[in-house]
DNA sequence: CTGAATCCTCTAAGATACTG
DNA sequence: CAGTATCTTAGAGGATTCAG
C-alpha cells in the first residue's frame, strides 16, 4: 500500500474515503444525530409516533421532564422538520404536536436502533 | 416507502403510552443515541463501515478531530460494543479498530438516518 | 504509533419562578 | 394551557503537552 499515491486526494466515490470535518460539521447528518441523541428526544418521538398530543399531554407522560425542556426539544425538532406544531385558537389555546412525514419516515430507522441486543460481550477478532 | 402501517411499529417494550424517565434515563435505547450524536460518532462509524484502521488513518482521514476526542469516541465505541480493538504486539505498536456484529447490524439505520431528504420546509399542516 | 494527563471553553440540561 | 426568563451545574468537546 504504498506507492500507488498520486497525491491527489480526489475521491472517485460517493462517499468519499475521506470525509472532511467540514462535511460533518455542517451537514445535516450530524445535526440529525444530534439532535435524536439529546436527552429528551427519544421519549417524545415515541410519544409522538403513536398519536399527536398537546404540551401537558407531554409534560404528563414524560416523567422528569421539565417545562423548559420539552419546549426546547419540540422547539429543536421543529426546526428539523420532524415535528409540526399545530395551534388551536381556542380559550385557553390549545397546543397540539404531531410528527411530520420526514418524522415519520425516520421511525423504521429509529425503532431499528432502540433494539436491545444486549449484545455487550466483545466478540472473537475475525481477520 | 414499505409499510402501509401508521402508528409505531415496532418497541418491542410491551407496556405502552406511559414513559418513564428512569427508562430513558438507563436503557440502551437512550445510552446508544447519545452515543451516535456525538460529535465524532458518525464519521469514525462511517469509516470503519468500509473497512478496519489504524488509530493514525482514522486521524488523518477525520479532518479536524484531536487525539483526544479520536481516543475518547473509539473508547466509547468499544464500551458500547460496536466497536473492536485489536492490539498487534509490533514495535512500534499498532492497534485496528474495526466495526463488531453489533456495530455492522446498526449501519442499516445509521445510513437511513444520515439521509438527507432536505425537508427542512414544514409541511402544509391542515387542521 | 497510540495513547494518557491537564487545562479550558461552551453548551446541554436542570431548577425555579413568572406570564399571556 | 403553554409557554418564557434566569440562574446554576455537569460534562462534552477542544488545545496542548507528556509518555510507553
Amino acid at each position: 500500500m504504498s506507492g500507488t499515491h498520486t497525491g491527489v486526494p480526489s475521491q472517485a466515490t460517493p462517499h468519499a474515503d475521506r470525509i472532511t470535518g467540514d462535511v460533518y460539521h455542517s451537514a445535516p447528518v450530524t445535526g440529525l444525530l444530534r439532535r435524536l441523541g439529546e436527552r429528551w428526544t427519544p421519549a417524545v418521538l415515541c410519544l409522538l409516533a403513536r398519536r399527536a398530543r398537546r404540551f401537558n399531554a407531554l409534560h404528563r407522560e414524560i416523567d422528569g421532564i421539565s417545562q423548559r425542556m420539552l419546549t426546547r426539544t419540540l422547539r429543536g425538532l421543529e426546526e428539523d422538520g420532524l415535528v409540526v406544531r399545530t395551534v388551536f385558537p381556542t380559550v385557553p389555546p390549545s397546543v397540539e404536536y404531531s410528527l411530520s412525514g420526514h418524522g415519520r419516515s425516520l421511525l423504521p430507522a429509529l425503532s431499528a436502533l432502540m433494539q436491545r441486543p444486549d449484545a455487550r460481550r466483545a466478540e472473537t477478532h475475525t481477520p
